[in-house]
DNA sequence: AAGTGGTCTAGACCACGAA
DNA sequence: TCGTGGTCTAGACCACTTC
């Protein structure tokens, strides 16, 4: 196709130097954004294949890689679908503690601790780098399962990543569950520890102090920047994370 | 091509509906069975297209995935070639104790502290399906850094996975470290919690009972079944996992 | 019945890297 | 220089799903 010249014509910046991938990455960068929320129908193969100048087969090439990393879900007839930002952890998943408790088979409960809508400085962060965090939402609430004290959260969100923050109540919902439903896409690094427990994690999580506790810090960001910062203490030996990995994935 | 049904007679069983998924997984078991060692140049891709009865892109298609997921390096003129086992766990790189003391810059040293080379039976071992270990060799040994105890692993291999594990020692080398470049590509299972200190772990690794330790279970498999089976214990909170995920990886 | 994605072809040109 | 992989094309047929 000749016009492929002429539908790109100068990007010749740090765009990458296939055309299936600056496909792929700028579909990537639509969803992860949010502009492309989950649920909508992004455009058939043929169409893009004509906004682009390019053949199917080259589009096809980058929805097949998006499909199976997940971010999208196609089926026949109906067209191409972006997919529900599902845990971004297949290896570790723990971004919802609420579905890891009735996983477990048990009651969920949830109670807010103390919230500060309008902290200047994190005054406890660990070397997970974020500094990045100025203007936050600071919050601290517990996570039970059947009663019993599963979780200890302690939570830092950006107001300028997450402006809609301010407006949201974490009296009845945990902030987790807002953002997962809240922010697109995004992407976490993780830190996972043994720690006695502290005083404050001690004696809400209704422990001794000195208890073996398994820490995971989760720093998140997406296109705007870092979005939140978390540290989850599960009390004693009753925590596990799974991760399976295998070379095809 | 009209010959490809003639290349591919029959294969109804459970084999992939697609050629490129065909190729995908045969280049793979033979990489993961050992038949095609690390370092060994593959066919090229005409010649592969050649023998499936198929076009250079249906090949290319696979291996670029195998490529992706680092079974195979790729490069212009040389060919494609079977890459080492690298760690593979990319979230979770704790295969090489060795490795990660020095990447702390410190100095590693190993102490072995038992060895079991006929235990009939595992007596200790925990919910990660492991009841296929049979005929085993069980090992203990200590990893150091900087002289201090950095890790208490405990470890099983089976052999009849590993039927050359009857001609190693481990006296100098520990048992991972060996097993990293005898056994050909495997798959992984962790485990990660928290937990104190046992009586024996806490010996070995000189703290007090009861100190929080971060322990990782790991079983490990390949085409020959389960391969071994290990658990390392961290000492205290000076250790810490790191894991990275983004959607597209 | 119609439209979508899934797959495959038989060429092609280019970039890179070893000789 | 020359061979390899990287990429792309302009078609094609099929399977599946919805209508």
């Amino acid at each position: 196709m000749d016009s492929k010249i002429e539908t790109l014509p100068e990007q010749k910046k740090t765009e990458p130097q296939s055309l299936h991938l600056r496909i792929l990455h700028d579909v990537e960068s639509k969803i992860v954004s949010g502009a492309w929320a989950p649920g909508f129908r992004i455009p058939f193969e043929t169409e893009m294949a004509k906004d682009y100048g390019c053949s199917r087969m080259t589009v096809n090439k980058a929805l097949t890689q998006l499909t199976r990393a997940g971010l999208l879900e196609r089926s026949r007839k109906s067209g191409t679908f972006v997919k529900a930002p599902q845990s971004l952890s297949a290896a570790l998943e723990i971004t919802n503690i609420r579905d890891e408790v009735e996983k477990a088979g048990k009651t969920y409960s949830y109670r807010l601790l103390s919230d500060n809508p309008n902290a200047s400085r994190p005054d406890f962060l660990s070397c997970l780098g974020a500094s990045a965090f100025c203007d936050i939402r600071k919050v601290k609430c517990l996570h039970f399962a059947d009663g019993v004290p599963f979780c200890f959260e302690e939570r830092i969100i950006s107001r300028n990543a997450v402006p809609e923050v301010d407006a949201a109540s974490f009296e009845q919902e945990a902030p987790g569950a807002w953002l997962f439903k809240t922010v697109p896409w995004n992407s976490a690094e993780h830190q996972i520890s043994a720690c006695a427990a502290t005083g404050e994690a001690a004696e809400f999580l209704d422990i001794a102090c000195g208890t073996a506790c398994l820490m995971v810090e989760r720093i998140t960001q997406n296109s705007k920047g870092y979005v939140t910062w978390a540290r989850l203490s599960y009390p004693g030996e009753q925590h596990r994370l799974f991760a399976k990995f295998t070379p095809t994935g």
